[in-house]
DNA sequence: TAGATTGTTAATCGATTAACAATC
DNA sequence: TAGATTGTTAATCGATTAACAATC
């Protein structure tokens, strides 16, 4: 991933821009400054400028970036004002809540098909839509046009139904199985996973204690 | 955070090498070497080293790791080992999800109450645990002695509940809301937000696809 | 005009990697 | 002994920040 010349780390500090662009229009507020926003998101002023900067000049001296405008431009550079399908692979508890989970839908992502291996899950309904084989995700991935995976199926499987989905012309992967996968290196990934955040934290809740034992 | 003088960024991949050392003891594999690790991690050899090395020395020149020493170096490290018991806020459907998700027990986390500020929810049963009014945060987290919340509140509340979530002593802060929080910095953050994985893996899709038109 | 804030350059800071002596 | 792999140093690479001319 990654062979144009703005730094991932740039590109993951888009979204959370956009965000609080978000919450600000939301409040009706029309203009900002690369020092409000940074102040609200804990970054750099200088930092949001520089990340900006990489593609094009969207503010203006003295005044700081319109809002509506500054919102827009991130939208088309994410290609986030287009809607979005995604294809899910798991059919279970997470796989439940991320289907109801209005917040996707609310930002133009759209699950339009679900798969699971679970042969008591397939051919029942899921709001709308029928759980189907997960044998089929290449075939079916393909012919919807799907573009977005989303794994939330056990560790063990994760790797294959990956392998599936990109078969099938998925170019993003939003995996919340715990494992590394080993994909084409033009195919996006990023992973969900609360275990994660949660160890990192605790050795800092640690080393807090010992410095107060001291 | 970080007073210390271990990079956060080194911190945040400790617990993806437990994990992976956990996975190859599931397999009976005993020993393990830096390449491998790297390989199977898609990071180098040389960093896994490096990171390593900032908190001992736990291998052996021509043989490589002892996974079982290695992993109980790092949950000593990382301090996961012990069990945490954990707050929950919000006991909406992502709530629902959390509270059944059984990885957290399994990795030693509990979820040992439960808030919520909704009159309908208060009172009201999740898995073993009463939902309790929001307003007695502070309190009741002290009382039950939890260093960790997590809020599965919307982004409207997400500040006063983290607030209050800091008055009653927690020192770790698992945020589903999406909004950055302002927090006294010895307290550790940590954000889960599929949003921002997705809004982040368009922008390349996006790129590819214009490689492919031109 | 005076004040504010941008976009950009150069300097600083920090993280990654290559290489290798040490040694199992 | 020969081969493998560690822990560590120094070099490289890349990201962040400070500073400021341009200008609204």
């Amino acid at each position: 991933m990654n062979n144009g010349d703005v730094p991932d780390i740039v590109i993951h500090r888009l979204p959370l821009y956009l965000r609080a662009l978000d919450q600000m229009a939301e409040n009706g507020q029309l203009v900002t400054s690369s020092q409000e926003l940074g102040q609200r998101l804990a970054i750099s002023s200088a930092q949001i400028r520089k990340d900006l900067s990489h593609f094009g000049e969207f503010g203006k001296q003295g005044t700081g970036y319109d809002i509506e405008f500054l919102r827009a431009q991130l939208r088309r550079i994410l290609q986030v004002d287009e809607s979005w399908s995604m294809a899910l692979v798991g059919a279970g508890a997470l796989g439940h809540a991320l289907v109801n989970y209005g917040g996707f839908r609310q930002r133009n992502f759209h699950i339009d098909a679900v798969f699971d291996n679970d042969a008591t899950k397939i051919g029942t309904m899921m709001e709308q839509l029928r759980v189907e084989d997960q044998r089929y995700i290449p075939e079916r991935v393909r012919e919807l046009e799907i573009y977005i995976g989303v794994i939330a199926a056990p560790a063990s499987v994760a790797q294959a139904v990956a392998d599936m989905l990109v078969q099938g012309g998925v170019r993003a992967i939003l995996c919340y199985a715990p494992i590394t996968l080993s994909l084409p290196e033009d195919i996006a990934v990023e992973y969900i996973d609360p275990l994660l955040a949660l160890q990192s934290m605790t050795y800092y809740i640690h080393k807090r204690q010992l410095i107060i034992d001291n």
